[in-house]
DNA sequence: CCTCTTTTGCAAGTAACTTGCATTAACAAG
DNA sequence: CTTGTTAATGCAAGTTACTTGCAAAAGAGG
C-alpha cells in the first residue's frame, strides 16, 4: 500500500465512499509507516495540517473500518490507546508489523518486521486450534535511554 | 506461592498491613493458578462466597499493590479489562504465565508456561536494549470450538 | 442537478479504571 | 486490653478511550 489512489480504489472495492475525512487518515497513516499511531495522534495530525476539519469521532469510525477491510493493523499496546498502522497488503501476513518494542522511558516504538511466533501457531494448529492471530509486546529500555539511567 | 501465610509475610516484609479484603483476594487468586482473571471476576467471586463484603475500588487498588510487589502478573488482552494471575516467584521469571492463548469464540484462555521469546530479547539486549519484559497474545479458536465451527 | 444512501458532527452514554477525602481498621506501644 | 497513629477502605466523583443515537451534510449514480 504505497499511495492515496491504493485506498481509494480498496474503499470502492469494498462499496464505501471515498470522503475527504477517510483520505486524510488515510495519508496519515502513509505518511507514517514504521510507527503506529493512537487514534489521537492522528486526529491532531489532521488538525495540525490544517488542510481538513473533522471530529475525533470520525477518525475513531474510519480507523474501525480500515481494520475491518485490512487497510491498517490494531495494536492495544499495555494501558494505552491502541495503535494503527498501515498493514503490508502485499507481504505475507505473518511478516506484517504485528511485533513492538516499545520505550518505557521515552515512548519509542520499534517494529519488528519477522516473526518468531508462527513456529509456535503451527504447534498449537497441530492441536487441533484454528484462526491463530498474536500480538507481541516487549517493553524496556531502547539503548538511548538505557544508557542515561 | 501456596499459601495465604505467605502473602502475609510478603505483605509484612514491605510493612502493609495484613487486611481482610488482602486476604480476601489473596484466597482468590489462590484458588485460581491457571486462569487469570479481572478485577470485577474477582470482586465478584469475594461477594459470591459471602465470607467478606468489600468495594470494587479496594479490589482495583489491592490488585495493583501486589502487581507492584510481585505477588501477580497483569495482562492486557486486547480489548477487556486487565487480568491477573500469581507470579511464579520460586521459577525463573522467564518461565512465568506470561503468555496466553485466548479463545475467539468462547473465551478460553490458556497460559503457555515455557517462554520462547527470551532469545530475542537476548538479541535486544547485544544491541543496548534494557530491562526487558514482554507480553505475548495468541487469539483464534481452540479445539472445541474450532470442531463446531 | 437531484435523489438516495452513506458519512459525519455533536451530544450523550459506557467500561474500566483512578482520585479525593472522610471514616474505619491494623497493629505497635504502653 | 486499651489507645494512638497511620495505613487501608468506602463512597462519590473524575478521567480516559472509546461507542452509540440521531439529525444534518456530503458522496455518487442517474
Amino acid at each position: 500500500m504505497e499511495s492515496l489512489n491504493e485506498i481509494k480504489s480498496l474503499l470502492k472495492s469494498k462499496q464505501l465512499r471515498v470522503t475527504q475525512t477517510r483520505l486524510a487518515v488515510a495519508t496519515i497513516l502513509l505518511n507514517n509507516k514504521e510507527k503506529p499511531l493512537t487514534s489521537e495522534e492522528i486526529f491532531n495530525k489532521i488538525q495540525k495540517s490544517k488542510k481538513y476539519d473533522c471530529d475525533q469521532v470520525s477518525v475513531y469510525r474510519i480507523l474501525s473500518t480500515y481494520d475491518e477491510i485490512g487497510f491498517i493493523k490494531k495494536s492495544n499496546f499495555q494501558g494505552e490507546a491502541s495503535r494503527y498502522i498501515l498493514s503490508n497488503m502485499e507481504e505475507n501476513n505473518s511478516l506484517g508489523h504485528e511485533h513492538y518494542f516499545k520505550c518505557t522511558a521515552c515512548n519509542y516504538i520499534k517494529p519488528f518486521h519477522n516473526c518468531f511466533v508462527s513456529s509456535k501457531e503451527r504447534e498449537l494448529e497441530k492441536n487441533g486450534f484454528k484462526n491463530l492471530k498474536h500480538h507481541l509486546e516487549i517493553t524496556g529500555l531502547c539503548p538511548k535511554c538505557a544508557k542515561v539511567s
